[in-house]
DNA sequence: CTTAATGTTCCCCA
DNA sequence: TTGGGGAACATTAA
């Protein structure tokens, strides 16, 4: 569920919240959400809240939370437990619950912050975002779910910010041209910072830490739009498979080369 | 019953 | 080291 606008969304809802906030008790309720001991974290103080790609990181006074949504987890503050409920935060002003029920998602307690992702892509530049693109040589979709290369793009947004750049999700990375691949960084940039202002895409059962949902989802161009005609050209948008995920483009917009 | 789902990781092969 | 391909993880919905 989650990618950048909606990591990005839940820290915004969550932040105001959680800062200043002194942890009192900490419980997992699976064994697989986290491999920390939940005493570690009580007594300790909020500093901030972060967004670390589709990640969300926690800054205590003493050490550092990285919380993974994986594919269905949410933060929720104050919200009733319940059967999905893999860990409870209680803090001083109210709580936070870790709700996920493919429980793809875990929650890591660490003494320094993660730097092993890529670069974030609202803050490189294109030109430098062009040319880590074009030294390297794959389908550009599996490139652009590689958090290594960048942090923060998922399924959602490969496809959409492909289709905005017209870029076939097969087109090889080295055969794309230096203006082609910062027009990709653009296009995905824009279409980011866009979601993010709707609050996010909520397409099944994406919410932010106060339980609402994005809208962008409604301004999706090719994105389970399988059949349907594209908004550009009307030839009926495709559905394939790249990097084992499904992978939807107009294929008369969208260029190899 | 089968398939697919906003993700990541591990393994094997070239 | 890079890239390709596949399986696995757990759960629900169509």
């Amino acid at each position: 569920m989650p990618e950048l606008p909606e990591a990005e969304t839940i820290v915004r809802s969550l932040r105001g919240h959680l800062e200043g906030a002194r942890i009192t008790r900490v419980e997992f309720r699976s064994a697989r959400v986290s491999k920390s001991d939940p005493a570690r974290l009580a007594g300790t103080t909020v500093a901030g809240v972060n967004r670390y790609g589709k990640q969300i990181l926690w800054e205590l006074d003493r050490g550092w939370v990285l919380v993974k949504l994986g594919m269905t987890g949410a933060l929720l503050w104050n919200s009733e437990p319940g059967p999905y409920t893999r860990a409870l935060v209680e803090l001083t002003n109210g709580h936070v619950c870790f709700d996920d029920i493919r429980q793809f998602g875990s929650l890591s307690v660490m003494a320094t912050p993660p730097n092993t992702l890529g670069p974030d892509p609202l803050e490189i530049t294109s030109a430098a975002f062009a040319q880590r693109l074009r030294q390297r040589d794959t389908e550009v979709k599996k490139l652009l779910l590689d958090q290594k290369f960048v942090r923060g793009i998922g399924n959602i947004y490969a496809d959409e910010a492909l289709f905005r750049a017209g870029i076939h999700p097969k087109a090889r990375t080295r055969q794309i041209s230096a203006a082609r691949a910062r027009g990709l960084h653009l296009a995905a940039a824009e279409l980011l910072r866009t979601a993010i202002e709707h609050r996010g895409s909520s397409i099944s059962d994406y919410v932010d830490a106060g339980g609402e949902r994005g809208s962008f989802q409604s301004l999706h161009l090719v994105y389970g739009k399988e059949g349907e005609s594209c908004r550009t050209c009307g030839s009926a948008i495709r559905r394939i498979v790249v990097g084992q995920r499904g992978t939807h483009f107009c294929p008369r917009c969208q260029k190899r080369t």
